[in-house]
DNA sequence: TATTGTTATACTCTATAACTATA
DNA sequence: TATAGTTATAGAGTATAACAATA
């Protein structure tokens, strides 16, 4: 009679831990850390982002921001400059580099694990199907 | 044509990171860091593990295993024993604090978050289904 | 005064390499 | 000799608090 929601979220939990060292490791494969490729995920080209604004995205503090795009801005992948309308905000922006390190990235991210490719085609469309519901909004 | 098994997996991940937040937040309700949370987790009441055991599942190397315990120890929430058969093994077992604390820790991680309870009860069912294949073997 | 980002500090997570005890 | 765990060390992620520049 209950629903099955919570026994969805311990499934999709445990596949997640399951999959926990796969995100780490993809990422080493860069020379990236978990939160770095995270970030590089975060900043499209084109579309410049305030610290501020990362930081809230991230769920963790602005002293926290000011490092991880130090260690980006030294690999010379983002850049950061003050926005011209408000001088205390400062924006990221890819550099070419930085762009292209996130093609690639991406497009390795988007391998799916093993388990994902044994599933039916039909389940793979429910799957889509119910994961975009999930994401409404 | 192609499968679909690749938008699937995109759609999930960025689930994952739309949820990203969520665990840390309730590891800290118990003043525990999410790796600490996921090792509570592993230890099974009863089921003693070994370090080294912990280590593989975690995907970490030992020595970040014995600090991870440490801490953990000194709070009082586990043990460590020598095993019986082979000394140079140390087996983790839960102390009665840490069981009554995993319980806790595993209840509150079981509440779905908003969008998982928005599915209908057919989604679910389905999405149950779908998550237990993936787990499968 | 309030806000954005930085710096100082401290703790945890993580890895590598060298070490100890046991097998 | 090989294996399980520890210690030493180093770098990265995280938070809090104090600070500078700007609004």
């Amino acid at each position: 009679m209950g629903s099955e929601a919570g026994e969805a979220w311990k499934l999709l939990l445990k596949f997640f831990f399951s999959q926990r060292a796969g995100i780490p490791a993809l990422a080493a494969e860069f020379e990236l850390s978990p939160a770095q490729c995270h970030v590089l995920r975060l900043i499209e080209p084109g579309h410049p982002v305030p610290m501020g604004q990362l930081a809230t995205t991230l769920s963790c503090d602005a002293s926290n921001v000011t490092g991880l795009v130090d260690r980006l801005e030294a690999r010379g992948l983002i850049r950061r400059h003050p926005s011209t309308e408000d001088r205390r905000i400062k924006v990221l922006e890819l550099t070419p580099p930085g762009v292209r390190l996130r093609t690639v990235v991406l497009e390795r991210l988007s391998e799916p694990p093993e388990p994902m490719k044994r599933l039916s085609p039909a389940e793979q469309r429910a799957l889509v199907r119910i994961l975009r519901r999930l994401l409404e909004e």
